[in-house]
This record gives structure tokens, sequence and C-alpha cells, in this order.
DNA sequence: TATGAATGAGTATTCATTCAT
DNA sequence: TATGAATGAATACTCATTCAT
């Protein structure tokens, strides 16, 4: 029957508002800087200023928090991205490729790589994530463009090719600059400007992808 | 007593020179199908056979084992890639496409896609990757493909464009599948076949990436 | 603004004198239910209807709440017991019968059968269960019957006998049965009604305790 | 990736064979000392002499190891209790205060006394213990004798009353003793010497059990 | 070489207790 | 009085690594 004493806590400050958001914050940032399973609850805690016991009154446990975590960040990151919108008679090649160059902007950052990095190692070990993936990101970031591309092949603007390929394709040819420039840290071999890339990725793939007859 | 007990010959016989590679594959087994962390020495000792204690015989400890497992896995895919070879008057659009469909041939398989998964999830924490990537991936799977463009752009074949961006590109429009496909599962809900992927994929990138006169 | 807005007058009734007591009857349930370390304050308090803090300001601590707990329910089980009178020329068999049958249908449930598990379970690791122990428990339940027998032996109706130890017996007798169905279960392997119990045991040991030549 | 450097253990003795024993041996020491909840597997891997780890390589987790310390050492103490063998013509009385007197002799001591308390207090928290008490405790302790009764009846030497009911309350008789002298500590107060115990108790209950005609 | 018993550092999680409001 | 957010000590259990055999 142990009677413990505690120390009278100089900052035991209530702030239950704030609270879930500083302690995703703190997540990503410690799971980023180590990887899910060797980042430590006490770590997390530490970054958020608070201690262990406060974070299990906020979520269930580590995996919840992770899971948590990554929904979160998506979210403010996919938030970062405007929507791209198509109407005929705009240009084409101008709005993917600016809309290129903001998701370079974005996602080529430390923290979003990380966030790319951390959940495709967890993907399969941790089982939230797999819905997360399969209801946020593909429809959003995938379908959309399917779709845009179906309306520029009706118009015979884009040549008959199957769009989700398509699709996925052009955003296949960002992420593996986010993957290899920040998180395999190729940037400092090989350094490359994101408007550099951007501007050669959208117009490869513009061009790829636009009916010969029409100039881009 | 007469009679000695043997103990079957089988479990006798010993293949010290094959050991080695017996761990690594059931280390990518066990790794592949758990996570680094959470593989245990004493999953990957049974997956292969042997007791915990003989890894240690064959590798310094878990990280070695991991680093040496990705080595060599990666280097028996790349053994499976048959080198692209480009000269004048060959058929520029028909090589890529071949060489495509053998590269998702031979990465949109469960246990390359895990390798990548598992290396993308440990790459900033398991130092040994940062060099096995930079000196091995590199090298071999994008500059090849730089040097070939230079080439095409000084016989007026390739547009004037980044040549190592255009060969990463071409390298994410297929990796991209491979990670959708077989690390995040997508395949079960947008099914799509590997000669479909390469066939599309190539065209776009060769028409992207071809002079505008030259029909690919 | 004008309107102002109460919660419920339910809310706010509050019954500061009636609290401990909820709160030692909550306690019990939960003690009971989980075991003295697994019950948690926090439990406690839902099943009292207010919340952990409150426990504090009526009880030091978890310790203490548990041996006011168990001294409250003692007493409240020995008033439900009746005192055990006995004058000269009453009928010492007839009387013995009755209070077994009381003490068994007090003590035969299952809230008294926990008690006394709990008791038993934490006796040496709870110092204040000692002295209840010494103090209540046994100067009632036993020194009072010894007494009676002692007056037994004076007027020759009790066989000379150790008249501490002759009691105690008693109080095991019905003792064991308390233990066993209720708290062991095994009034769901043999059943057996408390009055037959209470009749047996009463008779066995008035048999094994008169004076041969008294009829019980 | 943490590489943990272990000091050379000097005492890192192999003993597989002994070892289950020795951990169950520590176990009771403990568990008794402080009951079930605040024994930790530290210490009583301490208490044992080795550390931690090596328990879980002989039991499954702490409540297992409970169980097994308490199915184990309830069959050290039967084995030291003799067989009651009962042929017609024997002296019932002398044999059963002499039973009595061997049961007192093992179950009064501290270790006995303690095992029992555990059991009790664990009881209805630990799944294993029911079994064990249905099917090794009762039909050894009480259905012998109480077949032992039936016979005594058959030939006219017992009462006719519920044998088993009679067969319990020897079996409490005893082991209230038990319980207040070594469990709740009343032997400092009340003390009393087994050997009384078991002459007053088996007197009593004979007398109460036994046909008025026929002399104990 | 191979074994597998032993080690012990490391960590997620729980929960009694405190205290600002 | 009452709340409930915050604390942080305590602990079962895991598993990479060692080493006597």
């Amino acid at each position: 029957m142990p009677a413990t004493t505690h120390r009278t806590a100089a900052a035991r400050t209530r702030r239950p508002d704030e609270r879930p958001e500083e302690i995703l914050e703190a997540a990503l940032t410690v799971f980023a800087e180590r990887g899910y399973r060797p980042a430590t609850m006490e770590a997390i805690a530490r970054e958020a200023g608070i201690t262990k016991g406060t974070i299990y009154l906020y979520f269930e446990n580590k995996e919840e928090l992770f899971v948590s975590m990554v929904r979160e960040k998506l979210r403010e990151l996919a938030a970062l991205l405007p929507p791209v919108a198509y109407e005929p008679g705009m240009d084409f090649a101008k709005i993917l490729k600016e809309a290129g160059q903001k998701y370079l902007e974005v996602m080529m950052t430390p923290r979003a790589a990380q966030l790319m990095s951390l959940m495709i190692g967890q993907y399969n070990q941790v089982p939230g994530l797999r819905s997360l993936y399969l209801e946020e990101v593909i429809p959003r970031g995938n379908m959309e463009l399917a779709r845009l591309l179906e309306l520029g092949q009706q118009v015979g603007l884009v040549r008959p090719l199957d769009t989700v390929i398509a699709a996925r394709s052009l955003f296949g040819m960002f992420f593996i600059f986010v993957l290899t420039q920040e998180v395999f840290g190729a940037k400092a071999v090989t350094p490359m400007s994101p408007e550099m890339i951007a501007d050669t990725v959208a117009s490869i793939w513009l061009e790829g992808v636009l009916e010969r007859g029409n100039p881009s």
C-alpha cells in the first residue's frame, strides 16, 4: 500500500481545449524524429510540455495517438492545397503547373515528407491507416484528376488512355521527388528547385497526355 | 550398451555455406510481415529453422542483419532486371515499354513491395540504408536513364529538359503503382494489370519527352 | 441577459450528510466485484454518482476508505444479528438453532461473503483490519458464546471442555459454509439450504457439547 | 536502435530442471508477504536468485505463476497428510483425533495459512483457482470423509444426518483455527496448542455425530 | 558451429493523489 | 463542496544480446 507523495508541479496548467492539438503536434515531431516504435510516450509528452499520463486523457493509446496525428496532419496539409478547378477555355497547362508547384511547395518540406515516410512504414502494421488512405487520400488526390481527364477526353483535348493510371502517374512523378529529395535526403546530393521540378514534370505529363494536334 | 542411438541424419546435415542466405531470406519474410521493430530475432531464427544464438554467428546484430538483408534482396531484384541497352536505330518506345513491363513484373510483387516499404520506413532510423540507396539505387536506376536521355537530346530526339528530373519522373510513375497497389493494397480496390500500367505510363512519358516532330 | 439558465434542480440537490454512507456503499460494491487493488477510486466514484476528487473530501485515501467500509459494513451486519440471550429454563437447543439460522441468513449472502473474502485477503496488508478483527469480531462473536458455555458447565449442562475452542468451533462450522457456498461458489455444485445447514450444524455441535445425561 | 551492453553476470548458472520449483517457492514467499498485486515479478525473481526475464521462460505471466504456485503448494501440503483409512473394528475416535492433529500440524503453519489466505483473497479474481478448488480440494478433503460417515450410518454407528454437511463442518472447525490463529494472528492473543484444539474439536464433532448408544 | 538459458534495459499503461477552479 | 485535468511513481512484460555448454 504505497503512499506516494507528489511534488507541487509549478506548471499544472489546465488547457483542455488546446491539449489535443498540442499533443498531436508534439507527436508528429517525435514520431518523425525517431519512427513509430522508438518514439516514446514520455518523449512526446515532454515535447508537448506535459507528462505522460496526460496524453492518456486524450488518446486511448499510442496507436490511436499515431493514427489521430496522421489524420489531423493530412487534413492540415490538404487544407493548404487549393482545389484544382477547371473550366472550358482555361489554360490547362498553366493550371497544372501551378497546381504542381503548390503541391511540391507543401509536400517537399521535411514535415510533410516525414509524415509520408511514417505512413508508408507503418501502413501494414497499424490498421487505422488503411482506411485513412483509402478513404481520404485516394478519392481526393486521385479521382478528381481522373475525372478532369475524362472531361478532357470528351472534348478531344486528351488522348484516349486510362485516366486513372494517367492521374496516378502524375501523382507518382511528384511523389518520387518528395520521397527522394526529402525522405532519402537526396537533395543534399542532387539539389533541384521545386519550381524546376514542377515545370519539368508538368510539361512531360501534359505533352504525354494531350492530343497531338492540340498545342498545350 | 551396444546399440548406439543416433539422431536422424537429416538433423545433423549442416550447410554452413548456405546459412547466411537462409537467414536473410527468413529475415525478409519476418521483417516484411511485422515491420522492423516488431520482428524478433526469435521469429527470424524460427523461420530459418535455427535458433536465435546462431544468427549472431553470422550477423553482428539486428540492424546489421536488416541492412544486409536489404542489400542482398535489392541485388537479387536488380539482377532480375535486364540492362536497358540502346543503340541508334532501335525502337526507343518499344524498349521503354518492355523495360517498364519487366520492372513492374519484378517490383509489383508483395515481396518487392514490402522491401520498399521497409526501406522507406526505416530509412532515417538505420544509418546503413542511406549509403545503400545513394550508392546502389540512384546510380543504377536513375543515372543510366538520364544519360540515355542526354544522348537522345544530342541527336534531337528528346526535348530539351532536365534529364535527371525526367528520368526520375519515369521511375516515380512506376513506383507509385508499386506503392499503392502492393503496399497500400489498392489493387483490391482499383485492380490494374501490370501490362496496362506499363503501356500507359511508357506512352505518356515518351510522348512527353520526345521532340514533337518525331513520332514515337 | 435576462434569462438565467439553471442546471436541473435535481443536480444541485446535495445531501452532504449521506455522502460518506453512499461512498461506503459504492466502495463495497466495487471492492467486492474486483478486489482491493483492481478496484479504482474512479470506479467507486462513478458507482456513487460522484467524481474521484470528492471521495478525498471524506476519506484520507484508498486504504482508509477500505477500512472504513469494512468497519461500517461489519457493524451493519452485526446489527442484523439479534443478541443471543440465555436464561436458565430456556431451551438451549432451540436458541442455538435459531441463532444459527439467523446467522446463516445474514452471512450466506453474496455481499456478506464478499466482505469476508475481502477482509481475509487484505488482512495482512492493511493494518487497520487487524484491530477491527481483534476488537470487534472476536469479542462479540466468540467470547459471548464462550461465556455462555461456561455458565452451562457450572450447572452441569455442558461437558468439561475448553469453552473458547468450543465456541470458535461452532463459528467455524458456520463459516466454512459461508466461505464454500458463497465465496467459492460451491452452492452451484452442492446446493444446500441454509435451514438444513443450520439444523445439522447446530445438532452436531449441541450433541457434542452437552453432557451425556442431559437430553438436548 | 539501442545497443545495450550487458555486464557479465557472475552467477549465470543454468539449472533448467530446478528453476520452476525454485521460482514457485520464491513466489509463495513473496506473494504471502505482500499479497498478489503488490508482489512484483522483480521481487519474486530476486527472492529466487534470478532475474525477471527468467521467470517468463517458465511461466506465461504473473497469474499463471500464481495459480501454478497454489496448485503445487496445495499438492505438497496434501502429500504431507496421511490418508485416513478406516476399517471395521478400528477406534474411530482415535483415528479422527490423530488425523485432526496431523491436519492442524500441517495447516497451522504460517506458510500453509498464508496460502489459504491468498487463495481466498484471489479466488474470485483469478479464474484458475476455481477449478483448483472444485477439482482438487473438495473431492479429496470433503467427499472422502462424507463417504466414511455414510459407512458409519449403514452400521448404525453414526446418527442419521446429512453426511456432506457433517463432513464439511469438521473441516470448518479445524479451518477456523488455522484462519484465526495463523492468518489473523489471534494466536498472539489467545494462544492454543494444536493438540488441545485437535482433541477438543474431534471430541465435540464425534460426540455430535455418533449414535447415542455407542460410546465414542 | 549451434544451442537455449539467462540477462536486464526499455516502455506502454494504470491509477492514487493533488489542486486550481 | 465538488470537479476533473494533471501528475508521475510503479510494474508487467518484451526481446536483443550474451555465453556456458
